[in-house]
DNA sequence: GATTAGCACTCCGCGTATGAGAGTGCTAAA
DNA sequence: TTTAGCACTCTCATACGCGGAGTGCTAATC
């Protein structure tokens, strides 16, 4: 059932090839590059084993083997290695890191266009959540007789506006009282405590206005809800340059996850708690993503947790795009460390 | 050179041929299913007469013919039948209609979604430009030791934030005196306005934080500057439906312009001053943009301007897609309404 | 003179055949 | 246990032939 060390190599010089060549890989062309020093009959007898135990498969009969998820997966548990990366992704780091940061969405679109510049694969990028965030500021900006504009600041550096109705006779004057009343009695209240507290309390001062409290706090848990908006995306047309992509129905597949990001967040909400995530094939549940592999790494600083990731075919460089995801999260801890607000 | 009547309606059948089966017509289909009464052989005759003029293309020898975008063109300028919606369709807007609305964000990708669903191409929208606009309201929110949110509101309807720097020494009251005084003084001028005269006379009062004032402004200009984050573009890969796109080349041309949406941009922002406009294959200057069409209504509602459009191939239902567009044009007017600032 | 029927011609698409190339599995020898 | 050799299998590219679709031209017809 194991593999001996001689199998290990075989699989390991296969899977290399492969991510390189995207062809199936034989046993005459492995002999001869690698230095495992036996014969290509002795690799045969040995594919055929690692075939046997789930690690390769055959196109067809006279194509050579290309590796399995399980190998893959194999790969990346106990034979990957760590890759340097060359001077010019080093540069390309060093040049995100030193972007002119205007706010906390274009952080996020840099980082995602950095990332897929770097891999050549999809990026993905997952804002901070603000669910457990705190409140920073509450303003409320008349519009028209009837509405006005609700601009809600968490501590994560963002603003979050949604339209909402108001009374008619609700003038510039009260909704500016309102907008001072809650931000000075909840700021630094994590969303939470405001939405549990904020109608009982404010609805005793405020009794002509309860009505209209409880639909502005619906607006605001709506707005700075989590959701589709909290996802960037970016270099998705990027994996048609790959073979596996050829097929126009697998690419549409694909692409179709640029149109709704709910399946993407659903996908790296659960991968920003840990420190790396590699899903490979169909271990991603979602149907567009068979056949690619994810690997995300999550961050946190201060209050903010999030994730970044890359997708691309299972056959992918692991260990480069590990590497490349330890440095950006390493740079976007660095351009990030405005948006966070100081610790009491 | 003049096209005589029979030339013209044979024309318009082989468009309307093509329009719906996408393959080259000839003329045996055509004598056999249109009503125009002469034999095949006649029709051959004025085929050849037609693509002599440059309005017919043969693929080769013993294809039908395809319209050229002369022929498209003269199409949309002189044949073009206004089409009705269906009951589904019509279904469909009255609901896009009713929609909840939230921050014009969400109509935006709203009115996107419904526009690429209701013509099964992609779909474009330009929000309004906020150049010309007024300014409502100004908010600093601090957040770290040297930083602060800014937040700007126009009449538009929409917020801007940025993340500037702030002196070292400034804190919570003096931002918010700063925000109170700017939002009085300025309220309901032009953004161009505000540029123009603020630092010169806050400077005078706040002698100390000119420099403050200088970086503020900056930040502002460039939160509220049209930019790409004004695109919404929706069903993208919805092209990928149609043969013109199984070419995987042309395909990744096209999907760029979901990466890069400057391009869009330009495009869209000329088209916003027209009414309708209709732009055939070679007609767009952007490369992406070869063999597609581009089918825009502009919108203008109290100050806002902005467009909706459509992106398809030149092989595209016309009237039908101008039909939409003005019925949709008009269900966005409807929704828009709460956004619109109070004329005075 | 315009229209039409007829026909030769052209070109594509498709199915089949064929051969080269690559890779395997098996067997027998080292 | 490893390796050399060989027959076998499968794909891919190329070639060939053929039917179908459509055209252009010519001669007959209205």
């Amino acid at each position: 059932m194991e593999l001996d060390g001689r199998k290990l190599r075989i699989l390991h010089a296969i899977i290399d090839e492969y991510i390189l060549s995207a062809a199936p890989v034989g046993s005459k062309t492995l002999s001869g590059m690698s230095d495992l020093g036996v014969s290509s009959a002795t690799i045969r007898n040995e594919m055929a084993w690692l075939e046997e135990l789930g690690y390769l498969l055959s196109p067809h009969t006279s194509a050579g083997r290309v590796p399995s998820e399980k190998a893959y997966r194999l790969y990346v548990d106990s034979m990957l290695g760590r890759s340097r990366l060359t001077a010019a992704e080093l540069a390309l780091l060093k040049n995100y890191c030193k972007m002119r940061v205007h706010g906390i969405e274009d952080v996020m679109k840099e980082t995602a266009r950095a990332l897929s510049e770097l891999t050549q694969y999809a990026a993905v990028v997952l804002l901070p959540e603000t669910a457990g965030n705190r409140l920073r500021h509450v303003q409320l900006v008349p519009l028209a007789t009837g509405s006005a504009l609700l601009i809600t600041v968490t501590d994560a550096g963002t603003a979050h506006s949604a339209v909402i109705r108001i009374p008619e006779d609700m003038d510039t004057e009260e909704l500016e009282g309102i907008s001072r009343l809650i931000t000075r009695r909840y700021a630094d209240c994590t969303l939470h405590t405001v939405a549990e507290r904020m109608v009982v309390e404010l609805g005793e001062t405020l009794k002509k206005r309860r009505g209209f409290l409880t639909s502005l706090l619906r607006a605001m848990e709506r707005s700075t809800a989590p959701g589709a908006h909290l996802v960037e995306m970016s270099g998705a047309t990027k994996l048609l340059q790959y073979p596996e992509y050829r097929d126009a129905a697998r690419a549409k597949n694909f692409l179709a996850l640029t149109e709704d990001k709910r399946e993407l967040y659903a996908l790296l909400k659960r991968a920003g708690e840990m420190e790396f995530t590699i899903r490979i094939g169909a271990e991603n549940d979602a149907d567009a993503l068979s056949g690619c592999s994810v690997v995300t790494a999550g961050y946190r600083l201060g209050g903010l947790q999030g994730a970044i990731g890359v997708i691309g075919p299972t056959r992918m460089p692991y260990g480069k795009v590990l590497t490349v995801l330890e440095y950006m999260r390493a740079g976007l801890g660095e351009v990030l460390t405005h948006f966070i607000t100081e610790e009491k």
